[in-house]
DNA sequence: TACTTACGTAAGTGTCAACTAATCAAATTT
DNA sequence: AAATTTGATTAGTTGACACTTACGTAAGTA
């Protein structure tokens, strides 16, 4: 899971995710989209598809490649469920913590 | 928001997180929670603090620190839309594809 | 079998960032 | 005011990583 996170938050890994959804790309055909070499793209593919967030499609010499929905689910699910924590926690401090005041309050009367 | 993503992506950060959405802490409270100096847990802070994802109160000398939700659910929804475009067309497109295949087999007749 | 095509991999470089030790700053206490 | 406490900030180091160039490799082609 780790490495999905640390797979997304490289903003060019972020930019080939999205070319790779609208139809499966060669890795040159991905590099033709930016102003870097073919490489630097292919080592960014095997980060991706290392965390499972694109899967591999071999045809001849050729090497297709494709968002894996799987892999972004995953990484959605895990997030919310840190968030419903945090979010559901600090929700219930906070409404403790406006129970305290009014306590306070009135034992000030 | 890729100030957002980049602080989310250290784990260290992550873990201060899960620290401070509990209850407020200084930075020192912070650091005793881990093998790192003070400092580190300060530029950690810092970052968090920048990306909006906690709060800072002053006391005195003392400095609370303490989630920001807010920053949290702007996150999600910026992810929760990525995915629903992502997503959403991965199923629009595996559909069509499945609707191309049926269209060769009843050609193939 | 040589040649080409389409890639990945290796080696090397520059940059960024996480960390520590040392220093600086602000509020509190004596 | 001097000393203490609680932190942030600075300088410097180290490691990670995004990138390029050069090379290796596997599948088609002449």
């Amino acid at each position: 899971m780790d490495a999905v996170i640390q797979a997304i938050a490289e903003p060019r890994r972020r930019d080939i995710l999205g070319l790779v959804v609208e139809k499966e790309l060669s890795a040159s055909e991905i590099a033709s989209h930016f102003d870097v070499t073919r490489p630097a793209v292919s080592q960014h593919l095997s980060v991706l598809l290392s965390a499972g967030l694109v899967t591999l499609r071999r045809e001849g010499t050729h090497r297709y490649y494709r968002a894996r929905p799987e892999g972004l689910a995953e990484l959605r699910d895990y997030l919310n469920r840190f968030w419903k924590d945090q979010l559901s926690l600090l929700k219930e401090l906070a409404e403790a913590e406006e129970q305290t005041k009014k306590e306070k309050m009135d034992a000030g009367r």
